[in-house]
This record gives C-alpha cells, sequence and structure tokens, in this order.
DNA sequence: AGCACGCCGACT
DNA sequence: GTCGGCGTGCTC
C-alpha cells in the first residue's frame, strides 16, 4: 500500500488522468484516499493534486514513478462517497475529473496553505495611564490617536483594522509597544450564528402532515412535492429536516438565489439555530471557508444554498430538499456543466438518503418522470394555507389595442388599474423581461441592427450612458445616430426596456415613486436590496424590474402586477420557451397575492389564444402540462426523446469547421449503426456565430430509447477528435441553444 | 496548463 | 558571440 493514484490538480484533457505516485514512509499512515498532496510534476516541482485511490503497486515503470511531496493542506479530506460522487459525475456528464474535484473543496480559497478566520481586536490597557501619557509633540497621529481612544471610551474594543485605516499601522504598533493598547484575537463568526432556537410549535394542515408521511414511509427516494405558491411547502421542508436530525441524519436545502431572499434563511436559521450553515454567492471567500469549515468537522447539521451546496462536505446525510426544483439556476452551464437534479439522485443514491423537489410549476422533464415514469413519486398539495388569494390574471390583447388606436407601451386596462392601485395607497409591480433602455438600435430606414463586432449578436442600447452593449462579452460602442450601412442620420429605439417603461410612468404618474431594479441600476447585491427596501417602506409605489423582482420577494403592499410583453419569454425560439413562459407569468402574478385582498396581474401580450396564457390565467398547471408534454410528442423533444448538443468553438474558423466536419462524418458512421435511435442529427453555425472572437458550431442530435451506450459512443467520438485550439464539449438536454 | 528544450534572428 | 522569440513535446 504504498502508491497513490494522483489527479493533477491542471484542467486540461491531456492531464485528465491519474498518476502514480510512490507514498514516502513519513507520510504513509496520513496519506488517504481523499487527501489533497504537493506533487513534483514534470519540470514543476510543487503542484496541487489528489489521491484518488492508494493500491501495492503501479503498472508504469517502477523508476520512473516519484514521490508525494507533502500533504497541501490537512482540513481536506473526501471521504470515499464523494470520490465515489466524482466518479459518477465525469461519467454521467463527460467531465474531466479535476474540474469536478474543484467543487468540493473549500470555497475560492483552494491555493492558500492556510486561512485567518480570526479577526484582530485591541482594547486600551488602562484610560489613565492612556491620558496621561506625552507623545512627541510632531507626533500627529498618535496624539489624533489618544484623543480618539479618549473620545470612544465608552467601547469596550476596537476592530484593529479600523485604527490601522485611520492613524496607520505604526502608530498603533507604537501603542502596543509601549503598553497602552493591547491585542486580542476573536473567532471570526457569522452573524446568525448565535441567533436563538426559536423552537415554535407548528401545527401542521392534514395535507402537510400526509406529505410529510408518505416521505418518510414510502421505500421509493425520490419525492416532487406540487405545491401553488402559499400552499406552505417550507414548513414540509422544516418539518422533514427536524425529523432527519432527530434520527441522527443531517440535511442539504438548496434554493435558488439564496442571497437576494433572506427569508428563507432566517426560517431555518430560527428553527435550527446554528446547526444551520448557510453557502451563497453573498458571502466573502472567509465567510464561506467558516461555514464550510463548521460543515466539514459537523458542528453544522443543516446547509442551506444555491446549487453548489449539493458539494457540502456533511456525512450522514439523510435528505437533500431541491426548492423551486424548475428554476434555471439549478442547471450549471460553464466549466464543469452539471445538473444539480441529477447530482442530487447520484449523491442521494450512495448515501442512501432521500430526495425532495418543489414547485408550483415543476418543470415539464420533472413531472414527466412523476405522472409517466417510477423515477419520482408525485406528492400534492392543491391548497393555499391560510386567508391569500391566488391572484386574477387578465390577458390583455395588444392587438386590440392597437386597433383601437393605443400604439403605447401599457394598454388601457394596466393604465386604469395602475390608477386605482396608486389612488387605494398600494403597490404595483411592472414586469419586463429585458434590460436597458430599449433591447436595440434600428435603421429607421433600412432596418439595420448594430452588432457586436465580436460576438454576432444585436447591441443593447443604454440610455444612462448612451453606449451600446454587447450582452454576451460586455463590449461598450459608441451610439452613433448615423446608419453604418446605409448612411441614414435616424437610428431608432427598436423595443422597451426597463429604463423606457420607468420614463414613460413617471410622465404620466407625476408625483408617483417608480423604482427599478434590473442589472444595470443595481451591480451590487446591496444596491438590490436597499432598492428593495425602498420600495417596500414606500406607498404608493411603482417597481420597474426584470426577472429580478419574480423571485421570491413578499411585499404585502402589492396588489397589482404588469407584465408588459409577456410574449417574450415565448418567442425565444427553443423547445422549453412554453414552459419558462408559464413558470415566469404564475411567478410574477404571485407577487400580486400577498395582501390580504385579492390581487390582479395584466398580461399584456400579442397572442392571447395562446395555450400557455390560457391556461396561466386559469392556474391550471396539469392542463398546461398535458398539452405541452403533446406538442414535445409530436415534434420528438425532450423527454420524448434526449437532445444532444456537441459544441465546437475556436479562434480559427477553418479550424472549427473542419472538426465540425470530421465529427459530423463520424457521427453518420454511428447513425448507420444504429438507425432507429437517431430522430435528428445536423451540423451548423451556432445562432450567436462568435463569442469573444470565437467562431462557434454546433452539431444537434435527437436520440430515443437505448441511449446510454449511443451517448457513450458519441463522447468517445467528441473525445478522439478534439485538437489543439478547439474548445468542444457535450451537453445533453441543454438548457439555452445560443 | 506549465515548463524545458531547441532552433532561428537581432544586437551590445 | 549570447539573448530571447515561441513552436513542440512531455508530464507518474
Amino acid at each position: 500500500m504504498n502508491i497513490a493514484e494522483v489527479v493533477i490538480d491542471v484542467s486540461s484533457n491531456e492531464l485528465d488522468k491519474v498518476f502514480d505516485y510512490i507514498i514516502p514512509a513519513n507520510l504513509c499512515d496520513k496519506i488517504k484516499v481523499g487527501s489533497f498532496v504537493l506533487v513534483p510534476f514534470a519540470a514543476q516541482k510543487n503542484i496541487f493534486g489528489f489521491v484518488t485511490d492508494i493500491k501495492d503497486n503501479s503498472e508504469f515503470d517502477n523508476s520512473k514513478l516519484k514521490q508525494i511531496n507533502s500533504i497541501a493542506r490537512d482540513d481536506v479530506n473526501l471521504n470515499s462517497n464523494q470520490i465515489k460522487l466524482v466518479d459518477e459525475m465525469c461519467k454521467k456528464f463527460y467531465l474531466r475529473k479535476i474540474d469536478v474535484l474543484r467543487l468540493f473543496l473549500p470555497p475560492d480559497i483552494r491555493k492558500q496553505k492556510s486561512v485567518t478566520t480570526t479577526i484582530s481586536y485591541v482594547k486600551v490597557i488602562d484610560y489613565s495611564i492612556l491620558e496621561k501619557f506625552n507623545f512627541r509633540k510632531n507626533a500627529i497621529k498618535q496624539i489624533e490617536l489618544q484623543n480618539y481612544l479618549i473620545e470612544n471610551s465608552s467601547e469596550t474594543k476596537f476592530l484593529t483594522s479600523d485604527l490601522n485605516n485611520l492613524f496607520g499601522n505604526t502608530t498603533v504598533k507604537t501603542f502596543l509597544k509601549n503598553g497602552l493598547l493591547e491585542e486580542y484575537l476573536e473567532k471570526k463568526q457569522n452573524t446568525f450564528a448565535k441567533m436563538a432556537i426559536k423552537n415554535q410549535n407548528i401545527l401542521l394542515t392534514d395535507n402537510q402532515k400526509n406529505v410529510v408521511e408518505s416521505v418518510e414511509n414510502n421505500k421509493e427516494n425520490i419525492f416532487l412535492v406540487h405545491g401553488v405558491t402559499g400552499s406552505g411547502k417550507t414548513e414540509v421542508y422544516l418539518t422533514l429536516i427536524k425529523n432527519a436530525l432527530e434520527k441522527g441524519k443531517t440535511a442539504i436545502m438548496l434554493v435558488p438565489e439564496i442571497s437576494l431572499t433572506p427569508q428563507i434563511y432566517t426560517r431555518f436559521v430560527n428553527r435550527f439555530g446554528n446547526l444551520v450553515a448557510v453557502l451563497h454567492s453573498g458571502l466573502t471567500p472567509v465567510e464561506k471557508y467558516i461555514e464550510w469549515e463548521r460543515i466539514a468537522k459537523g458542528e453544522a447539521k443543516v446547509v442551506v444554498g444555491a446549487r453548489s451546496a449539493i458539494f457540502a462536505p456533511i456525512n450522514n446525510l439523510g435528505i437533500v430538499v431541491i426548492d423551486e426544483e424548475h428554476d434555471s439556476s439549478y442547471i450549471s452551464e460553464s466549466n464543469p456543466r452539471y445538473n444539480t437534479y441529477e447530482v442530487a439522485k447520484l449523491r442521494i443514491n450512495i448515501e442512501n438518503a432521500k430526495l425532495v423537489l418543489g414547485s408550483a410549476t415543476p418543470s415539464i422533464d420533472t413531472f414527466y418522470k412523476a405522472t409517466r415514469t417510477n423515477e419520482i413519486k408525485l406528492l400534492s398539495m392543491p391548497n393555499r394555507v391560510g386567508k391569500a388569494n391566488l391572484p386574477e390574471l387578465i390577458l390583455v390583447d395588444m392587438h386590440e389595442e392597437i386597433l383601437r388606436g393605443n400604439t403605447g407601451i401599457f394598454s388601457d386596462r394596466l393604465l386604469t388599474e395602475l390608477e386605482e392601485t396608486i389612488k387605494n395607497k398600494k403597490q404595483a409591480i411592472i414586469f419586463i423581461n429585458r434590460r436597458g433602455f430599449s433591447s436595440f438600435l434600428r435603421c429607421s430606414k433600412c432596418g439595420y441592427i448594430p452588432k457586436c463586432t465580436s460576438c454576432d449578436v444585436s447591441l443593447v442600447y443604454h440610455k444612462i450612458d448612451d453606449e451600446l452593449k454587447c450582452h454576451f462579452c460586455g463590449k461598450r460602442f459608441k451610439a452613433v445616430n448615423v446608419c453604418e450601412k446605409c448612411g441614414n442620420i435616424n437610428m431608432r429605439n427598436g423595443g422597451v426596456g426597463s429604463q423606457r417603461i420607468c420614463e414613460e410612468l413617471s410622465n404620466i404618474f407625476k408625483n408617483v415613486k417608480i423604482l427599478r431594479l434590473d442589472n444595470d441600476t443595481s451591480k451590487s447585491k446591496d444596491a438590490q436590496i436597499s432598492i428593495l427596501n425602498e420600495f417596500s417602506q414606500t406607498y404608493p409605489a411603482i417597481l420597474v424590474g426584470t426577472q429580478m423582482v419574480a423571485k421570491g420577494h413578499d411585499f404585502s403592499g402589492v396588489n397589482l402586477v404588469g407584465i408588459v410583453d409577456a410574449d417574450l419569454s415565448l418567442h425565444f425560439g427553443d423547445y422549453r420557451s412554453a414552459e419558462r413562459t408559464y413558470s415566469l407569468i404564475t411567478q410574477v402574478a404571485g407577487r400580486a397575492g400577498r395582501s390580504d385582498e385579492k390581487g390582479k396581474c395584466i398580461v399584456q401580450t400579442y397572442s392571447k389564444n395562446h395555450f400557455v396564457f390560457k391556461f396561466a390565467a386559469k392556474n391550471d398547471y396539469v392542463g398546461f402540462f398535458e398539452k405541452e408534454l403533446n406538442l414535445r410528442e409530436v415534434t420528438a423533444f425532450p423527454p420524448y426523446t434526449k437532445l444532444v448538443r456537441i459544441l465546437i468553438s475556436s479562434f480559427i474558423e477553418d479550424l472549427a469547421r473542419h472538426t465540425v466536419v470530421k465529427v459530423f462524418n463520424e457521427l453518420k458512421i454511428l447513425r448507420e449503426q444504429f438507425k432507429e435511435a437517431f430522430v435528428y442529427l445536423d451540423a451548423m453555425k451556432s445562432p450567436v456565430k462568435r463569442i469573444q472572437n470565437k467562431f462557434r458550431y454546433q452539431i444537434l442530435i435527437r436520440l430515443n430509447k437505448s441511449k446510454e451506450e449511443i451517448l457513450k459512443q458519441i463522447s468517445d467520438i467528441v473525445l478522439q477528435s478534439n485538437t489543439k485550439n478547439v474548445i468542444m464539449f457535450i451537453e445533453t438536454d441543454p438548457q439555452n441553444l445560443s
């Protein structure tokens, strides 16, 4: 047992394999499977790596074996379950081992040897000595610090870094040396860690009780809780987790975009106190590390977090909950591309735990599994708890508005309802699907729309900086009024964005507070939170925003929601458009249902008769599902087929094109072998032809039954055709096709 | 991905 | 002479 298999910490296809190393005698008892080590590699003398296996002898030329140098960090020790999950994820999603392994590490501080989790304070030893102390006349900073400390003598301690910033660290050091101040270290804690458990005795409704019992008593291990907004799903999760904890088990609770929905985790902290660890993107690296460490040490037994929390180093896992299961943030669309549901499924199977999904508008795929297969057991919560009513959904046909002579952004109905809301000192939310003043500039004569020079997508006009921006690569261009194609001097705004809506609204409702929430006005999380706070305290007020306003905020004063152009997400040109639009409308409308009185949601559309709107207006998810599923079957799209996309990109267009042709030809040979399995196979330029100067091509495949073997062969073809300067990867059922 | 090696052109 | 440009190949 003195040979270790090591995965080198370099993300490249060439190095996606294990290398054998000799374990030196002095490290024999320390190095285990899952250790994070330093090894010599090629010409580099110290490179990070993971031990993924330990064995007696190596197949490799033994005279060439090198020794492991040392353990890189002793706080990283993946267990065998995690190593197993890494293996299974690699196979499932065609990933490199190292990319997956990195997901399990303490966040962001992988390269550091150690992390300071303490914080330095100083306190005054004796104020009478400090007051009498004579500094040299010209020691201005020292006298300033002396005065500052005396003025603030009510404080028991001072943050060392604050004093360093105000008076310079040499000044503070002098005080420490002269015995005027003493330093002490405190362990950093996340603010909520001290919160007490409020052990309310919650009474569950019969429906909630039944759902909890079904999850706990059924032999199945995956469940979908399909419950309308306000049906009390969260209480079901809390009870399930409480029961798991009582059995000595632990839990992972996944939520989308957690940093903006503090309600959910304060609810968990209130219930479980410092047994809860929170992981989300709003934490600093050190804060994340503190939480990670509390989980790894077993201090925290409930992890609440965004999708990456599924990799938390928790032991003895009893239950995983994925709330708002349909949310697209559960699918990773970069670097290690994975689907959180599939990862959770692998993890609960390895650890023998249960998986609970929850949503008011499940994804078609999930509801299909829950109603047509045995993979997921369906549990329904059809009724709202308490008096809250579902909002009334009103469809407005914008064609009719135009025929009646109203060519503005807002329908008469929406304006009337807004007036009513303002008169009653209530609040309204206007939802818009894009950002910026308008989506694009268009030449009024030849119709030319400026495009990004490196990405080949329409540029978005931002009025506030009078600039055109590329939303793919972030490049900025001057907004000129001269058409570069025909020379005509009249570039006009082509669409409507949140900024334009704000301007129009403030023209119509002169004295009403109008707030805007989108990526532009609120770059930082803090700015977003302050906008939301301002809105929640202003009556009347109108909040205009993009997707962001749709995510789980409870404003009790909102009784009206307007969706300006509901069709935008419908004509997005991919097979998931309908389900996205359905859940978006339901979610946005739900913002109006939080007050005592019945809320209203005005949906402006140019396709009033589309089934998405009809079922959404009736709040009939199952009806929508049946119709959409039928369409998927007829058109041979998922879940009836597996959609495979191979994206091939390169700085050199010819190289990309040649690689596509090569892979495409091999796939055609494969198709001959499995004629009945290939529903579709074609190669083409990607809809977005260039991103950051890389030319993008794609091959699309749809497969029906018996997919696993063919998928494996497709992945082999892709791996073998991989050449330098070409980026190639496989996605199954991709979230977008841009 | 790094890094060394090596083979060429330019310069104090 | 030798410094340094980056193309090629290898990594237990």
